[in-house]
DNA sequence: ATGGTGGCACCGCCA
C-alpha cells in the first residue's frame, strides 16, 4: 500500500501536476493539503476516469483539504471539533482498514501572534482527537503539511532558523506530543540524513537550485505499519510545468 | 538579501 501527501498551494492551479502524479505513481491514497477551493467548486470533473475516489473539506481563499483513494473511502471525520466554522484544516478516513489523518497544521505567522497560539492549541487538540478515537495498535496514519521541523536536519540553515514558528522548542514539542501517543516518522525511519526537503520558499531567489529547503511534510505511522514500510520517498513532481509547486510529494510504502 | 512571490478574491490576507 502506498501512501502519498503533498500541500498543492491550490488544487486548480496544480490540476495537471496532480492529475500527473497519480497516473504515473499509481498511489492507493494521495492526501492534498491547502486545496484553497470551497466545496462547491471543488474539480471533481477532472478526476473523472482517473481510477480515484476522493472526499474533501475546503473553503473560500484559504486551507482545504482532501483525500484520493483507488479504495473505497469509509467513515470520514472533518475537523477537529463540531464547530462548522472550524478551518478545513483536517480530514479523516478508513481506507483498506488503515485510518488516514490528513492535517493542514496552522503555520502560526509569527512566535508573539495569536495565530502561534492557535497553532499549539490546534496541535493540542489534534493529539485529543486521536487519542480518543483510535489505538495505537491499529495501522493510523498521521500526514500532511505540519509546518514543523524536527530537527537541525531538516532545515537548510539551523542557525539562523532557530525560532520560527516552524522550527521551534513549542512546535516540536507540541509534535512530539502527538507522537508520543505512537506514531514515529516514516521518512525519518528510512533516512537518516539531512538536506532531504519537502518545501522551498518560493519568496526566496533560488530557494530550490540551492536546495535552501525545509522539511514539513510527513507520514506518520503506528508500529503495526511502520514495522511494515518498504521505502519513503520524496519527489519533486513535474516541476517543468507552467506552474511548478514549492512543495514535493512524500510517499511511504508499506507492505500491508 | 530579514527581502522576496504566488494564489485567491477582493480593494488585502495568507503562506
Amino acid at each position: 500500500m502506498i501512501i502519498a501527501t503533498f500541500n498543492a498551494n491550490s488544487l486548480r492551479s496544480r490540476l495537471e501536476i496532480v492529475l500527473k502524479w497519480l497516473a504515473e505513481n499509481q498511489p492507493d491514497v494521495l492526501c492534498i493539503q491547502e486545496t484553497k477551493v470551497q466545496d462547491v467548486d471543488f474539480p471533481a470533473k477532472a478526476f473523472e476516469g482517473s481510477g480515484y475516489e476522493f472526499v474533501f473539506k475546503g473553503q473560500k481563499k484559504y486551507n482545504g483539504v482532501a483525500i484520493f483513494s483507488k479504495h473505497k473511502i469509509q467513515q470520514v471525520e472533518i475537523g477537529l471539533t463540531e464547530d462548522t466554522d472550524e478551518e478545513a484544516r483536517l480530514i479523516k478516513a478508513v481506507i483498506n482498514d488503515v485510518v488516514i489523518i490528513n492535517t493542514y497544521v496552522p503555520q502560526g505567522r509569527e512566535p508573539e501572534s495569536d495565530k502561534f497560539q492557535y497553532k499549539l492549541d490546534w496541535l493540542k487538540k489534534l493529539g485529543e482527537f486521536i487519542a480518543q478515537r483510535f489505538d495505537s495498535d491499529q495501522p493510523v496514519i498521521w500526514t500532511g503539511d505540519l509546518n514543523c521541523a524536527m530537527d537541525e536536519r531538516d532545515v537548510h540553515d539551523p542557525d539562523r532558523l532557530w525560532g520560527h514558528v516552524c522550527y521551534c522548542q513549542p512546535v516540536q514539542d507540541a509534535i512530539m506530543q502527538v507522537m508520543d501517543w505512537g506514531f514515529e516518522d516514516v521518512f525519518r525511519s528510512q533516512c537518516d540524513s539531512g538536506g532531504k526537503y519537502t518545501f522551498w520558499d518560493y519568496r526566496a531567489k533560488n530557494a530550490l537550485t540551492a536546495n535552501r529547503g525545509w522539511r514539513l511534510d510527513y507520514i506518520m505511522a503506528t508500529y503495526p505499519l511502520l514495522n511494515n514500510t518498504v521505502r519513503s520517498w520524496i519527489d519533486t513532481g513535474p516541476r517543468s510545468m507552467t506552474k511548478p509547486s514549492d512543495h514535493t510529494f512524500l510517499a511511504a510504502e508499506f507492505d500491508i
